[in-house]
RNA sequence: GCCGGAGUGGCGGAAUUGGUAUACGCGCGCGACUCAAAAUCGCGUCUCGCAAGGGAUGAGAGUUCAAGUCUCUCCUCCGGCACCA
């Protein structure tokens, strides 16, 4: 019979679907739910990759897959169509950017209709399309109406060879996201979209969201909110204060100067009190001719002092100095820091640099080894970190004690017979640091609950925790002897007991904590004092306490800027804003949008918009507004385009809405989004923005718009590194189509592994091989077609092949059908209504290979309109069971029985066997363990 | 450094969620068909051992009748953030 002729077959029924409009999506069909299934709509770069198809063509499988299963599927494609590349080609070829990028969808969608997608191409939508911009500036200018737009003059990343303003999202390294060359700071009034108001929300929300925990991680990052202080320093002798932000309040006692950022405004309106002005002036003047780059790569931490001025601290009225260091941001906090350099690592490296006091905050809080002072210490070995011991006469630190003392004790079987597993440790302590100032204190009362605190963990709230205390000796008394140094005291406590463990001792210390399992969990060191105002607190509440004692505020902050959407190019959507002769800012009123892109222009860029050189642009506008009046030049960064797109394909040819209410109530919010990792904290981000600014405008009725997210990973090449031109490691998609076939690529790319996790998976030519195998053993199985009824076989491949599906495991659905399909092989012949039950399960994966099966053994409607197959409990049950035997958790023999069988006869009967009496005569059996329809375990 | 994710054969990866580790595919080896090759089909393929059996899921410990899976201490790799106070 015909060989499985990939290409004709695939040809045939790409025509055959389109012309029948097999794709057409209703907005409501009677009897069906809705589901929308979103995958990122495609920059038209006019070549399909291998990435494009794993993108489209694999979740494709599942749009069809709902579909069987009896959703009304939508799921759209279109192009995100303005951007940089447009008007790169423009330059390089001299082409219109319009016509440019048109040639490039339509090769690219004569390229997606070769994976056999099942895209309603009716819905496409185009954001460089009038029809689409429109609604872009009109929701604009909703925006701007609300006060979620704004104009200001912000520090902008500028790069010199796109010559245009780059968001902060674009930046990576300091240099340019798309040509790679390092990015300036520049001064420029710009066009913001107040995306910090909803900072909170934007990460607050995410609790109630189905989305992957990286997604979620990596959104909160980006955001950055840290709560803190806001305290205020006065400045002796005036009447200005500096505020500065912590998150430490609770160590204001250590403060020893506090640092102003060099674009600190105070440093200007005390120019005439501060003694040494030339050095400050020359400081901030240096500090500005250093790039962003500059600035992060030193090591070397420099400053200046403020002379002639102190500040107060506010716990303790002692005065400190005051400094200018770059290694405070301006941008961040109030652009102020109080420096405690005992408890801050960069603190520390400037003190020491410029020999100011490290004073370690006396108060009860636990200090853990994370303390900046152990980069002193001695590091013993690799294994070695330590418990920190000081010497009290001086402040010097000592030594470091093992970190890994237990563990390193039993390791290497330090332990002396008859020793105590402490006991060992504490010797080894002698042994490996040489210092014998150590004593064991007897029943001491710490502030161990901070222990938690900075561990920031959860740790089993039932676990005894075994304490040491070791006490830290004056050199100058006697060193206490070996027998003294003993174990004098072991106590067991809960963690909640150490909680309330709580009351102060002077003096200072070294803890070790010992689980119950005897492993060491924690070595730490600490002051304690007998200060009453923090008893019984931790770092949290002391850190409150503290702020409200001196009158500061706990404030939030945020990694997060707002965001600058004004774009100095061309190919873009144009900014909706006129200026009166006054320059007073007009948005572009609705009745004139869409507010047209001009085609007179010069692309060459020259740092200036290109717009601004558009005669007909600037025509159009007098000749609506009036003389003297004259357009916004700037067009939208491309974010903007996408942060709202996915309304737009509900209701595409809509000329009087974005969307309508009702059929955004049919399809909102979005089922599924698949989509690129590398947008997580870009357009992810700033499209939830936007659908909240939208849902607070009473535009759309959800304010989050995708119910669940997955992010896929990249398709490397064959030798695991990123396909790139350079390494030679591309692989064509198009060619591996012609040569196997789009149902073969789609396939394999499902198989390589489980969808929606952030894994790359390298591709494999030879694997691919092995699926078009696969396709082939199918298609020849029709020629062994018998009547017949259907087996358990088939069922219980259903049932699997269906929980798999829901979990984007598509790999383990595939190799289900090959475990089918081997077990077939062993057959004669098959029934055919078997056949035809695979042939539903693997339509989804091979739709055009399945299409033409389906209707060579006779079908006449479509197999992409059956239903997805419903597995016959009865057939799955098996009347004979498989039973491993276990001796002692150890598989030794298997049996089979009756399912129907009884536990005590199935037990007697394990026990009777054969090969199991070797294994227990001369033993006493003092269990066996019955797991229902799996194992027996008999212990002896 | 902080926050996420992940470590299982030569490779991509399975494992009914604590119950026969290595399914399925690739690769490799042997064989059949063939003058030959390709294609196809069959058998084998974690490791030590002749075997009986033993040992392996990054390392080490723990809980359990039973651990890839749960707990703890580490190590390594990937991703996000980072002079962010």
């Amino acid at each position: 019979m015909k060989n499985y002729d990939h290409k004709k077959i695939e040809k045939k029924w790409q025509s055959t679907w389109e012309d029948q409009a097999l794709y057409k999506v209703e907005d409501k069909v009677e009897g069906k739910d809705n589901f929308y299934q979103l995958v990122e709509f495609t920059y038209p770069s006019g070549n399909l990759h291998v990435g494009h198809w794993y993108a489209f063509a694999v979740p494709d499988i599942f749009a069809r897959y709902k579909r069987m299963q009896g959703y009304n599927v939508l799921y759209p494609m279109g192009f995100d169509a303005f951007g940089l590349p447009a008007e790169n080609a423009a330059i390089k070829l001299g082409a219109d950017p319009k016509v440019w990028t048109h040639t490039q969808m339509d090769t690219m969608r004569a390229q997606l209709r070769s994976m056999g997608a099942s895209f309603d191409w009716d819905r496409e939508v185009v954001s460089c399309e009038p029809e689409y911009y429109k609604w872009t500036q009109w929701l604009f200018n909703q925006f701007l109406k609300n006060d979620l737009v704004y104009r200001d003059i912000t520090k902008v990343n500028w790069c010199p060879k796109d010559q245009t303003i780059l968001a902060n999202e674009q930046v990576v390294d300091g240099k340019c996201e798309r040509c790679g060359e390092e990015v300036e700071q520049r001064n420029q009034e710009q066009w913001m979209i107040r995306i910090t108001k909803y900072a909170d929300r934007l990460i607050d929300d995410l609790d109630g969201l189905a989305w992957p925990d990286e997604i979620k991680a990596a959104q909160r990052n980006w955001i950055g909110r840290t709560e803190g202080s806001e305290i205020d320093f006065k400045i002796k002798d005036t009447s200005e204060s500096i505020k500065v932000f912590t998150t430490r309040a609770d160590t204001i006692y250590g403060v020893t100067y506090v640092v102003l950022a060099p674009e600190h405004d105070l440093i200007k309106s005390l120019e005439s009190k501060i003694e040494n002005i030339k050095d400050v002036e020359k400081y901030i003047n240096d500090t500005k001719k250093k790039s962003e780059l500059d600035r992060k790569q030193s090591k070397e931490k420099t400053g200046v002092e403020v002379k002639g001025l102190k500040a107060i601290n506010p716990i303790n009225n002692e005065e400190v100095s005051i400094w200018i260091a770059d290694y405070v941001l301006s941008g961040y906090g109030t652009g102020a820091v109080m420096a405690v350099p005992a408890h801050d690592e960069r603190d520390y490296e400037f003190a020491k640099k410029y020999n100011l006091e490290i004073k370690r905050v006396i108060e009860p809080v636990f200090f853990s080894s994370d303390s900046p002072l152990k980069k002193d210490l001695p590091i013993i070995s690799r294994n070695c970190v330590c418990a920190i011991i000081r010497n009290p006469k001086d402040g010097k630190y000592l030594c470091s004690v093992w970190r890994d003392i237990l563990m390193h004790g039993l390791i290497t079987g330090g332990i002396e017979e008859g020793e105590d597993m402490v006991e060992g440790a504490l010797r080894e302590i002698y042994e490996e640091t040489g210092y014998k100032n150590l004593k064991l204190v007897n029943n001491p009362e710490v502030a161990i609950h901070s222990f938690f605190f900075h561990r920031k963990k959860e740790i089993n709230r039932e676990a005894k925790f075994n304490y040491l205390f070791f006490d830290l000796i004056n050199e100058e008394q006697d060193p206490i002897s070996e027998e003294e140094a003993a174990i004098h005291d072991v106590v067991w406590k809960t963690r909640d007991e150490l909680n309330n463990f709580f009351s102060v001792i002077e003096g200072e210390f070294v803890l070790l904590l010992i689980d119950n399992n005897g492993q060491y969990m924690f070595t730490g060191e600490g002051i304690l004092t007998n200060s009453k105002d923090f008893n019984g607190l931790n770092s949290e509440e002391a850190r409150e306490k503290i702020t409200k004692a001196v009158g500061g505020k706990i404030v939030k902050t945020y990694r997060l800027r707002d965001w600058g959407i004004s774009r100095q190019r061309y190919w873009g959507c144009p900014i909706p804003i006129v200026y009166d002769p006054e320059g007073k800012v007009h948005p572009v009123p609705d009745e004139h949008l869409p507010w047209i892109l001009p085609t007179d222009v010069d692309h060459t860029p020259d740092g200036t918009s290109p717009l601004a050189r558009s005669k007909e642009l600037f025509d159009r506008t007098e000749k609506i507004f009036g003389k003297g009046w004259k357009p916004e030049v700037e067009t939208m960064d491309t974010f903007v385009d996408s942060s709202w797109y996915f309304y737009r394909y509900l209701d595409n040819k809509n000329k009087d809405e974005f969307a309508s209410k009702e059929r955004m109530k049919a399809w909102m919010p979005i089922d599924l989004y698949m989509g690129g990792a590398e947008h997580t904290t870009m357009h992810l981000l700033y499209s939830r923005f936007w659908v909240k600014a939208m849902y607070d405008l009473k535009l759309v009725s959800d304010d989050e718009a995708y119910k669940v997210r997955r992010n896929r990973g990249l398709i490397l090449g064959p030798d695991g590194n990123k396909m790139s031109k350079s390494k030679g490691n591309v692989i064509n998609p198009d060619e591996i189509v012609d040569l196997l076939g789009a149902d073969t690529v789609r396939m394999y790319l499902a198989f390589m592994g489980p969808y929606g996790l952030t894994v790359n998976y390298p591709w494999d030519p030879n694997g691919v091989v092995g699926v078009r195998r696969f396709l082939e053993r199918v298609w020849r199985f029709k020629d062994k077609l018998s009547e017949g009824t259907t087996t358990s076989l088939i069922h219980k491949a259903i049932k699997k092949i269906s929980e798999d599906m829901e979990e984007y495991k598509f790999n383990t659905s595939i190799s289900q059908m090959m475990i089918l399909l081997n077990e077939w092989d062993k057959q004669e012949s098959i029934a055919k209504d078997e056949y035809k039950l695979l042939l539903k399960l693997l339509a989804p994966f091979a739709p055009h290979m399945t299409e033409e099966l389906w209707s060579l053994i006779g079908e006449k409607e479509s197999i992409h309109l059956q239903a997805w197959p419903k597995w016959d409990k009865d057939k799955i049950v098996d009347n004979t069971l498989k039973l491993v035997i276990q001796v002692n958790g150890k598989v030794r023999t298997e049996i089979s029985v009756e399912s129907d069988k009884g536990e005590e006869d199935i037990k007697k009967e394990a026990l009777a066997n054969e090969v199991i009496i070797p294994w227990i005569k001369d033993k006493e059996v003092k269990r066996v363990i019955y797991v229902k329809g799996r194992l027996i375990n008999i212990v002896v």
